[in-house]
DNA sequence: ACTGGTTTAAGTCAAGGTGACCTTTAGCTA
DNA sequence: TAGCTAAAGGTCACCTTGACTTAAACCAGT
């Protein structure tokens, strides 16, 4: 029984997942989700929350953690009959350890080029970051849970920027600032600016208590084709 | 390793869940969510339908069956540290076996009173009832599976009914049929109608080929309050 | 054959959200 | 000062929604 984590976060405007490389066989040197068996008297929750700190070092606190699903095949993994629970994580971009740790092995990668086909992933995880990106991109549409993407404080430029990575295209900025902003509880406004190099202003906002998006962001009947 | 079963059904216009009276101990005679060890060998949709054939004799090709959720609390079992999967699973009001099998134990019971708290469920199955309650209420607002709850043919009306069951508050008649006609490949129709004992007859439909609702069914921003 | 009851089906309309587009504001730089 | 950029705010046609009304189709009772 092992937990497996799909870690996303936005940097470089590009979505990105966290790839450790395996040290140990099977599939030795090869990138990896990140994660581990679950141990005696933990919890699943208890289990990724750990695996988190002890292979990324990443604060889980700071995270947003939901479960995304259990992944069964019997031939999964070459050492046997292993269940796995993968789970999802969405942050800011967060610093990463540097080697000689336990962690020096993780790395952040564009999703686009994990998913290309170029360096396959250990067992199924490719398949399972396939599922973690599709809930993501569902939860951004239907939940406020882009803003955990942000470090705060943000604006809503940054909010903008988080979907159109995830989804792969450009929102209208007056349109996504009128519904962002109307959406009760969604943002709440700090009353502090961000001068940037270059524009005007933008105002800076803080994560709201609101955790669904009704209606969802976007009407329209499907996304655009090529996402 | 278990795989535990929510499924419910739609009976004399009131969400129903499937339950077994239990044979052995632990929680020997309460009331539990159908379920059992996982094989080896077998994946977890795989246990899931062996369960379901084998506790309820219900056919799982006629269900929409979906993974909720992973529990491992290690106090949930007082046999020790057991993971369980749960499934949702959907379906018309089928027909129990009769006595003498198996599955002679299994009984519908409407979810109000399964969590009523008048006969409390073995282990922490009525919080995943509770977790597959939310989940149904969910999928009927975006996709098309409330469909699933309807024996085919079936009419506009059934399938309000269904709605109105799950979520527990009536539906107008006129806007519902609106939103579900012309939503693209919700409904199939079938050229036929069905004459019922009073009333206008009402035209027969299939489901179709859609599976999700954009944009949801209600826009509201809430439920009504007491559902 | 008419009337009333019931359910399906279709129509009306004001209110409000959406998507496309335009204008103004506020800061920086040359 | 002009020019650039991005934020912020405004306009408007179009569509959906929710509340409501009207018509259609069938049955039962008189």
């Amino acid at each position: 029984m092992t937990v497996d984590l799909v870690i996303f976060t936005v940097r470089q405007d590009e979505l990105q997942v966290l790839l450790i490389e395996r040290g140990n066989e099977p599939y030795r040197r090869c990138a990896a989700l990140p994660g581990g068996f679950v141990r005696d008297g933990e919890t699943l929750d208890e289990a990724a929350l750990r695996e988190l700190r002890e292979e990324t070092a990443l604060d889980g606190r700071k995270l947003h953690l939901e479960q995304l699903h259990a992944y069964s095949d019997p031939e999964r993994d070459p050492r046997g009959r292993i269940i796995t629970v993968a789970y999802l994580a969405l942050g800011p971009d967060l610093p990463l350890p540097v080697a000689g740790t336990d962690a020096a092995a993780a790395r952040w990668m564009p999703v686009s080029t994990a998913l290309g086909g170029g360096m396959p992933l250990a067992f199924d995880h490719a398949a399972i970051l396939r599922d973690g990106l599709e809930r993501a991109r569902w939860q951004l549409e239907h939940t406020t849970v882009a803003a955990a993407f942000c470090p705060e404080p943000f604006t809503v430029g940054d909010l903008r920027r988080i979907y159109e990575a995830v989804w792969g295209f450009k929102l209208d900025p007056s349109n996504f600032r009128r519904k962002v902003t109307r959406t009760e509880g969604f943002l709440e406004p700090t009353g502090e600016r961000r001068f940037p190099e270059v524009g005007r202003p933008a105002a800076l906002y803080r994560r709201g208590v609101a955790s669904l998006l009704i209606p969802p962001l976007l009407r329209s009947s499907e996304f655009p084709v090529g996402r």
